[in-house]
DNA sequence: ACATAATAGTTCAAAGATGAACAATAAACA
DNA sequence: TGTTTATTGTTCATCTTTGAACTATTATGT
């Protein structure tokens, strides 16, 4: 038996699941790219988007809570954050209790810049979805919650 | 009507499609971490395993076509093929007939790294899709593949 | 209470990604 | 043919992202 052959036995790209995760990554990759393009007008990076979704959906999280939801570095949030704190897009204010942790809460400026770039970026996504069906939707959706939980439980 | 009212009428968590999209998101976002920490101890980075394995189903490539098929710009190709070039696991050889382009191949030895980290990526999709049925995952790959044709048509 | 460990946030240097401007080459076309 | 336009790859400056080391604060355990 040869080894060429042998190898593509066992190659991915005929394995379904490989194939189908490829699709997944490319559609995402893609998708980012053109939410980047259509929030440009805003002066938004997608990454700011992120953080004010979070922040009018949790307000008074904390940068390290922050983190995790966005699954990135604490790092990463303090150097995202003054630069939005500057724009008066949030604030930031110590814990009474704990003097450590810094909570953040939107200001009403930051709160109409999310609706603005709201517009945009869901418009982006309902153009994306168009091709499938609510329940397509709804099963795509629930899978990729899995897909998450999965990888959870190391 | 009061103005609170009225934007959360407008939100976009209560729309399937943004929601759902926003777990394919996480989803991939969440896998591609997990790839990069599993291919770390072969001093390979994604974007690097993506070169391999495009170059492996399409010898020959230019570095433009690289580029489009990576979704990236055609400068990080050139940021990232010399060191993958000094470390042999790939040559670019000047086109006989058109002098712009290189045509980038696999070495030996790239195909043999190439392998290696197949096993462990094709691993980690494994369990990260071993939570769908085969139908499901087959609708999945389909849904995906029509996103990434809906945003070409601009 | 005291020492030790854990946690929140920051700093900093290194690595990656990006797009505009550029040089060399090829294609289009008058 | 000769001129203009397009394409390929590179360079470079800029911006993000990242993780390790660090400070300040709180929790834990004896």
């Amino acid at each position: 038996m040869n080894n060429k052959q042998e190898l593509s036995q066992n190659l991915p790209w005929d394995n379904p699941r490989f194939r189908n995760w490829v699709a997944v990554a490319r559609a995402c990759h893609a998708v980012e790219r053109a939410v980047a393009a259509a929030l440009a007008p805003l002066d938004l990076k997608p990454a700011q988007l992120d953080v004010l979704m979070n922040l009018y959906r949790h307000p008074g999280m904390s940068q390290h809570d922050l983190a995790r939801k966005l699954l990135v570095g604490r790092s990463n949030i303090t150097m995202l954050l003054p630069q939005m704190e500057k724009r008066k897009l949030l604030k930031r204010e110590g814990d009474a209790k704990d003097k450590r942790v810094l909570r953040l809460t939107l200001t009403a400026e930051g709160e109409k810049l999310l609706m603005k770039a709201l517009k945009v970026h869901t418009a982006l996504i309902e153009k994306a979805m168009s091709q499938s069906t609510p329940a397509e939707c709804d099963a795509l959706g629930e899978q990729m919650r899995r897909v998450e939980d999965v990888l959870k439980t190391d």
